[in-house]
DNA sequence: CGAACCCTTGAAATAAGTCAACCTACGTGG
DNA sequence: CCACGTAGGTTGACTTATTTCAAGGGTTCG
């Protein structure tokens, strides 16, 4: 499954063979995270970015009230935190929000890699950059969207993402996520989720049942959400 | 002013006189950016980066309605748009929110810089790292704050940055932003934000008047906005 | 079978938004 | 030097989106 990290890179900008096997190989052998877990801790150091396999992850931050704010999801294929690297310790916590599978890249062969593969580098940053991106565009929901356009734009950008590394079947995807964890990447309550939930299954743009998204009409969804993929750097188009 | 830079950086980790010198010599020299204008447009191809010598940026993102976001906040010493060296196109806006010096550093010598010099490669990635880790606290912000606590967080965060490149005096800073371009950077309306300053005004926190921004109570001011400046990264404690 | 967890819904409360008016400071041009 | 226009700040009254509180229903799993 570390083809799908390739492939999301190759996307951008093909690797040469040494740097493809040079990446591989730093890796170690993938290890198992329960659900639920909360596998790095804000302010905890670390000496190795983590790969996600399978399974599902959440970023959050959190207030002192136990109000959290989940910043990131992270699909199979992601760096959960490769911006450990750099920064040590981290500004927030990371929770298998399913069973996954993860592989650990050592930070001492993340150096080898800096120093030996420039090339490989800058696409490494250039994920970090993407990463970033999502997080503006999180931006925008949480300070200007209501609650069914940030939904629906959590779907819409789900389902592109999970598209590409070939996650999505019949226009739907597995999403293990609760109401309650919805409303932690959104800013909102459980309640108010579900109520809004409700407001787009009524008006035919999606279906939220059983840990799976439904997408029955996905251009209106987009509309409504006002979704625009590019921020997501899929296409090599602007290398 | 490009010492504001390397000052930031060498807090985080010394460079060898070589790379300073090959970074310092890397950048144009300084031009100058009149108040108001958006001088990165979203979907524009970039070939160099900027930094910002002096004035202030913001970042922004918008929805048909209108309605921006701003989604960061730059001060002197900053590079506005570091990552778009490796995405070439960006998913935002930016806008000189004050008259603004800027030097700008071309793509092809940031790759120079990368095939060379790869230890302050890792500190360039860092600074968009730290980038991203604002992007995350404001993401808990715009999702998790009231108005007061947003408000008073970004104050917060001002001081904290501007503190080290010495823009803070008397416990006090210039803040050239409307209360509009507030309202933007924090998800609220003009008018909401109005309100809020004269609540933070009436509990002798802080006064904003006249672009500057009087802090009465500075632990006060942290403990309403629950700040912690460990996500800023000007510490370099864990490396 | 029961417990735990999650989803659903209603009614009431509240934070923030909207609309609109008025005020102030500032800069420009007559 | 005043007159005017513009942009930004302030406030009040009213509306609305979202939260809160609370209760009830459904699933799943040991």
């Amino acid at each position: 499954m570390i083809e799908t990290l390739l492939a999301r890179i190759e996307a951008r900008d093909p690797l040469a063979d040494r740097e493809r096997d040079a990446l591989v190989d730093a890796f170690d052998s993938p290890t198992l995270v329960g659900s639920g877990r909360v596998f790095i801790r804000q302010g905890q150091r670390l000496d190795r970015s983590t790969l996600l396999l399978s399974g599902l992850v959440g970023r959050f931050k959190d207030l002192s009230r136990g109000e959290r704010q989940i910043s990131a999801l992270h699909i199979p294929g992601d760096f959960v935190d490769l911006h450990s690297f750099s920064l040590k310790a981290l500004d927030h916590n990371v929770v298998a929000l399913a069973p996954c599978m993860v592989a650990a890249i050592p930070h001492t062969r993340l150096e080898n890699l800096t120093r030996e593969h420039p090339h490989l580098t800058r696409l490494l940053w250039f994920l970090t950059n993407v990463d970033a991106a999502m997080h503006r565009e999180w931006e925008l929901s949480l300070g200007r969207r209501d609650a069914v356009a940030r939904i629906a734009h959590l779907f819409c950008e789900l389902r592109a993402r999970l598209e590409i590394v070939g996650l999505v079947d019949e226009g739907g995807y597995t999403l293990p996520l609760s109401q309650a964890a919805l409303a932690e990447c959104t800013g909102l309550t459980p309640v108010h989720v579900n109520r809004t939930l409700k407001q787009l299954r009524e008006r035919d743009l999606v279906e939220f049942r059983q840990k799976w998204v439904c997408i029955k009409d996905f251009q209106g969804l987009q509309q409504v959400a006002e979704f625009d993929p590019a921020y997501l750097y899929l296409r090599p188009e602007c290398q």
